[in-house]
DNA sequence: CGAGTGTTTGATAATGTTCAAGAAGCGTGG
DNA sequence: CCACGCTTCTTGAACATTATCAAACACTCG
């Protein structure tokens, strides 16, 4: 496992990047921020396509602090189904039942910086009120939310409704880090990633989106991508705003 | 609401069938036991088509003790995805967070018998170690876990996987109630409810099942269903069996 | 029997895939 | 700075899968 300590400048941006997360739905006990920070000090950076968790294997909980990751599913004659992608501020390595195999697998997409946050799913069983408790529970829920949304895509939507959907949804879940303007974001996936999320060939894909630049809907310079009208896409793709409450 | 209580025999069946399904993760407490049997005495059955759980609303926990419902969304123009089925045995209204939306519809498929327990909710967080906790979040594990399969099945799967990996499902979760054969099992859905599961129209559906029954994979009686060849079936599909530990 | 719902069939069209190859972008080492 | 190799993106053409439309048939229930 090739582990790193971010630079000291990047590793302060982040504890507060963190710690902006976990207190998000309310102050931490003087218990929780402890554990907190020692989860934080104990933050590093894997290289883009490391396995973080394996399919069926035992998982433990992290935070993602920066970087993407995905979580998938690999038939075994090489189809791979991506089921949502793993954004920072996101929780993953989160089971409903203790110590439960992974029901998919979280590979990183990007470099990513993660902390352990092993008291998470202590906390979630033995004290679902506290802060911590309550911000794993959401992550559950917004996983199964996000989860039915991705069934929705793939079984009603066609290839033009399931890429502005996807496109929405990311780029809400950005906004609400704050790590996305008012209608344009990063977005540093492959076109062969998003296929694989989004049920379609690459070919298709790329078509797809080539349609959506002509008409004006989407731009992008490099990895950038711009939604040049919001309201309609969303329209377009019945899309329903996360209500991440 | 058309409620109606269950003739008498019918009552004490389930009512045992429900004990069954209460005590199979371990004995229940005393007060687990009063409280299942105090919910068990105000079963009642409603018509197919009735709406259990509104898309959205408030929820509450119950136990599905005879016939089959589903969960769905349906979408602004009237389309309609179907994230899978909930069967006899089955907990309902569960959610990760306590007096959450319902991330999906609820809707009895059949005339459907229902208890409520309401202490299930409960349970899940202020004694997550008890019987009726576990049962709580195993339910939503395998509930997590379904839509995975069903992601995949949308996502990567050709009509003809997909409907055999659906029939697995049904029959092996059946067949853990006790409710199915070794290779046969009563299918109540129509073949509209069967599309809008697996994300295809009518007409391909119907023809998909036609090939299957052509090719000696699958017979039917009426409702009723063979699987001739499971562990065939299950290489097509690259099929998984659920492990509900 | 008649109405309604569900299933089956044929013909045709749309959507999406596959294969194959070329162009563009990007990091690396000389 | 350029050349090289690699990955990603793009394009065209042929093909496969699945949808749509329209109609006939079957079954059940009142």
């Amino acid at each position: 496992m090739n582990r790193v300590r971010p630079d000291r400048a990047e590793s302060g941006r982040l504890r507060d990047f963190a710690l902006a997360c976990l207190s998000r739905q309310g102050e931490m006990s003087a218990a929780e921020d402890q554990a907190a920070r020692a989860g934080l000090s104990e933050m590093h950076t894997l290289p883009g396509g490391s396995e973080l968790i394996a399919e069926g294997a035992p998982q433990h909980p992290f935070l993602l602090l920066n970087g993407w990751g995905l979580r998938q599913r690999v038939l075994s004659d090489g189809r791979r189904q991506i089921f949502g992608f793993v954004l920072p501020g996101d929780f993953f390595g989160l089971s409903a039942c203790r110590g439960a195999a992974a029901t998919a697998g979280m590979v990183a997409l990007t470099p990513v910086t993660v902390a352990p946050l092993p008291l998470l799913a202590e906390m979630m069983h033995t004290a679902p009120n506290s802060t911590l408790g309550r911000l794993a529970w959401r992550q559950i829920r917004n996983e199964e939310r996000a989860l039915c949304d991705q069934v929705v895509r793939l079984g009603q939507q066609s290839a033009y409704e399931r890429l502005i959907g996807l496109l929405l949804e990311l780029h809400d879940r950005l906004k609400e880090m704050r790590l996305a303007d008012d209608n344009s974001f990063v977005l540093p996936l492959t076109q062969e990633v998003l296929s694989d999320a989004l049920g379609l060939s690459v070919v298709h894909t790329n078509r797809t989106l080539q349609q959506l630049r002509r008409e004006h809907l989407i731009e992008s310079r490099g990895s950038t991508i711009n939604l040049n009208d919001i309201a309609l896409l969303a329209e377009i793709a019945d899309y329903r705003p996360v209500t991440r409450a």
